[in-house]
DNA sequence: TTAGTAGCCGAAAACGTTTTCGTTTATTAA
DNA sequence: TTAATAAACGAAAACGTTTTCGGCTACTAA
């Protein structure tokens, strides 16, 4: 069971290496008699070209990375969705590594995809991520390299986000026209661009009605996770009495905290209200119905990939 | 901004291109001086080899292939999770692949990643999937080929699954116990192996504590999603009214069907209980909380590429 | 002295493509 | 007839590595 290669080819028909590979690719300097002749006996020995040669002789892969913090969540997941559909359009394909919002796991990630010689990378930064030294070298190697999502600001590249901040002051001022006076925010982390960008929305929004900002209303949520929602629900039960609205910057963290609510006889929404964030398709499911804030992961991954791809 | 290769090290050092890649690879016979030489000026040239090259040399690609129906999914993204982790930790790089159930695209991915010569294939297949010469072919190549969760049994490779039928059982028997007489079942699409499996451990549960089985109490959910939970939910309440409990075959469908009893008034588990099936984390956060059966997603993903690393 | 033995090193082939640049033959124009 | 042109093909280099095999030096043993 020997690997069938243009030579392999040629011998049968007697012709060379040369003419057998211009004619699977169509060139204009070999008859139409010999070109369906080569292709003929290609299909009839199931041909396929090895990729690696081409690969060093071309100097491209056909294959592109993709790094993101998480890939158990939905939003993420979709992305994945949105870009390998994309890629394999394109005749791409995408390598996917994880950085468990691991600063150095990122970067030795990136080192990876770079050494595998992929034809560009996509990234969505760990929480943890300042030092984009990292990112500096992509550039500096010309691999194209595209940001989504979590993005830094410090790093000239295409980015693919959503605006968190209007998306942010919509959510707020959505809890605001339904009657609630003191809306507490679950944030994320400090570092992140988006949970920054979301908690300037949340601010902005309570200024232009009229409320007054608390920084005591404000909990941070590390991770922005189911416990972390339900840790936080609990710290804001003990802190404060009269908190009628929240803000969290998951759908999952606010799921947290309505469980917490739910378990102590708390009624959501009357006697507090409660908006997510990331559309989460199932928190139409969950009872009371959870508000939440669109965040298209399909379509974002279709842009990223595109972009890439300019 | 040139290329660093092992020429340009040999070069620097007036050594030949042989010596370097020896040195590099700590071959026993250059010596110790030669070899701090080289490596120092390979760190210093900041030398990485050529992927493509050595692809084409060794003959492997160190990267491996993932086919599975569904990226967007609790289940599988947690399968990736614990592949790509353990992948990592080998060297090994993991190509992700989605069929979207469909038989057709299944097929081309496998061409694809044989055409890219990865050095396995893991799969789980896709619901339309009856005929399988695809995998009979990447048999034939001997390309290693682990297949897990949704398996064929007519496929001769090794396999990772839960004992479906066992899990089913037991999820079953948890209703009888909790005093359920007349239960109905969600189950998936008809070829799918686990499917079949975890109908066989409801019915077989059934028999085992004195229920007739009643094929009218058992309803179709194709697509096992948030949807079919829906219709499968109402067109029960429509056949039946005397069902108490369901064992749905996944979260999702089960999801799905107690947002209709919510609307509807319908109490759970007072009125009427229900088993789900995947352990999908927010479960609990669902209101009335939903029992569910555990299916470790990470856990088989680790073992799945441990067993194609074997 | 010579023969044998380590210890180091390098030439060269190989992996399978792609592409440049000739070369050959047949055809046309003068 | 000869010269110029077009059409079809092939030789060979190149991509960057790995690995086999042989050669060279210097040393030891006889």
């Amino acid at each position: 069971m020997k690997e069938v290669t243009l030579k392999q080819i040629a011998e049968n028909l007697g012709i060379s290496i040369t003419t057998v590979s211009k004619a699977l690719k169509d060139y204009p300097d070999v008859s139409k008699k010999t070109k369906t002749l080569v292709k003929q006996e290609a299909k009839k020995l199931r041909y396929k070209p090895n990729v690696f040669a081409v690969n060093l002789r071309t100097r491209e892969s056909k294959t592109v990375g993709l790094i993101i913090p998480e890939v158990v969540h939905h939003f993420f997941s979709s992305v994945i969705n949105g870009i390998i559909e994309q890629a394999e359009k394109k005749g791409y394909l995408v390598i996917i590594l994880q950085s468990n919002e691991s600063y150095k796991l990122e970067k030795k990630q990136v080192d990876l995809l770079i050494s595998k010689r992929v034809d560009g990378i996509m990234i969505s930064l760990a929480n943890k991520t300042v030092d984009i030294s990292h990112l500096k070298r992509v550039k500096e190697l010309e691999v194209p390299l595209v940001m989504f999502d979590k993005i830094s600001k410090l790093m000239d590249c295409s980015k693919i986000i959503i605006n968190d901040r209007e998306a942010a002051y919509t959510a707020t001022k959505h809890l605001i026209d339904s009657g609630c006076k003191r809306i507490a925010h679950f944030r994320g982390a400090l570092l992140p661009q988006n949970s920054i960008d979301r908690f300037l929305g949340y601010k902005k929004a309570l200024e232009d009605h009229g409320i007054t900002y608390d920084s005591s209303l404000v909990y941070i949520c590390e991770n922005v996770d189911y416990e972390d929602g339900i840790n936080a629900a609990k710290k804001l039960l003990e802190d404060h009495d009269d908190v009628d609205g929240i803000f969290a910057i998951t759908d999952l963290a606010a799921i947290g905290a309505i469980s917490v609510f739910n378990e102590r006889g708390i009624r959501v929404p009357d006697d507090i209200s409660i908006m997510g964030f990331s559309n989460w398709f199932v928190s139409s499911a969950i009872t009371p119905s959870l508000s939440t804030v669109d965040q298209p992961g399909y379509e974002m991954g279709v842009k990223t990939f595109k972009l890439l791809y300019k």
